[in-house]
DNA sequence: TGTACATCAGTGAACGCGCGTTCACTGATGTAC
DNA sequence: TGTACATCAGTGAACGCGCGTTCACTGATGTAC
């Protein structure tokens, strides 16, 4: 067992570094973005020699991974708490709810879309970890879809449209190409709104 | 006149420095996205000294910039080609070439979406060849708003879901994360026909 | 047409910087018997 | 309970790098008279 893990650092063995680093990264991203991340920075705010950090990190590509990764699964619960019971208000309501982590987390959903970063396929844990957050969006979908609420096209392709506009809306407020939810708290509700009635099987009942 | 300006460069004054600077950084972009601009490389590659640059370009954010307004541009025009004849049929048209601007010019797309880069309203020409290629889109949703073919919600309103569909779709094709156009060619044209029939006024006619 | 002068567009050298990463190492910890 | 040993998690020093930017400068060009 750890000697006082959480409360004290012990003096040569750290303890928790890695939980450390990755705590002073996500802080560092959130205030100045993804570019800012640097090991030595980072390793000399943590009291703690560079060379340390690749312990725990193979280099400094897979620290922002797994930033990025942790920016996924706050994602995912963040879509997880959307009610499902009410199909339909759940569709609306997990197009909020992603808008809106965008619009908390800029700069970490810039990491996690970035592109730039990490091409897809480099880092295994985090493609992983953007589809389990993808999978919350689908599932909705396909509930709304299996009840005959949703027109009968191909699953995938009723989820790129959600998807591309929910994350299209989030990188466009975020950047200061479309007013912020705060500024309009109803356009990411019409803008939805217009998809779902496009979305509508209209045939039905 | 510049004695031979397009063809041989002078000895000492280099004669169109600028330019070439701009489409040696057009194609490093390109290839390498924006991360790999570098000052100095760039000056080294065309066999001029690194200040020399500083002449034209007061720093390197500005000459990030101008190659995000020469992208802008070259998106203005891409959406300019549009025919505008069927209003309904233009709709779906500029926003297939949209898409495909971005997929033929991704690091440039993302040069000029990255947020990361330049925050708005630190260049003003940038801003505006920004509004400028946003406005063909603009206009377009005008006319046919104007015939009675979209539901009378304001016009602002209909962009944004546009801008955002279309953006997100980009983007998310770009990175990876759904299938490229020419993987799935009906792709973008099922996803911006559920906007539009979300979009369509059904109490016309 | 010639000349003085202002301006423009380059130059080489240097400043100061922090970066990612590797190396050979040492101190601390865990484990088998 | 004690000891030998493997392993783990740190260390300081160094490599090699290219970057953005400023400085004082010089060569080339354009212009007024």
């Amino acid at each position: 067992m750890k000697p006082e893990a959480s409360s004290r650092a012990a003096s040569y063995h750290h303890g928790n570094l890695p939980e450390q680093a990755l705590q002073l990264g996500l802080e560092t991203v959130r205030e100045q973005g993804d570019t800012a991340i640097a090991l030595r920075a980072l390793a000399k705010q943590l009291g703690v020699s560079a060379p340390a950090l690749y312990r725990h990190f193979s280099d400094r590509d897979s620290l922002l991974a797994e930033l990025a990764i942790f920016g996924f699964k706050a994602l995912r619960r963040r879509l997880q708490t959307v009610d499902q019971t009410d199909p339909e208000q759940a569709l609306v309501n997990i197009g909020l709810v992603y808008v809106a982590f965008a619009q908390d987390e800029p700069n970490l959903y810039r990491l996690m879309f970035g592109g730039r970063v990490l091409p897809k396929g480099a880092h295994p844990g985090l493609d992983q970890a953007g589809r389990d957050a993808f999978q919350v969006l689908e599932d909705t979908i396909a509930g709304a879809q299996s009840l005959g609420l949703l027109k009968p096209l191909p699953l995938s392709l009723m989820t790129a449209a959600a998807w591309s506009l929910v994350h299209g809306l989030s990188q466009l407020t975020i950047d200061g190409h479309l007013p912020l939810a705060d500024a309009e708290p109803q356009l990411a509700e019409g803008v939805l709104g217009l998809l779902l009635d496009g979305s509508r099987n209209r045939h039905q009942q």
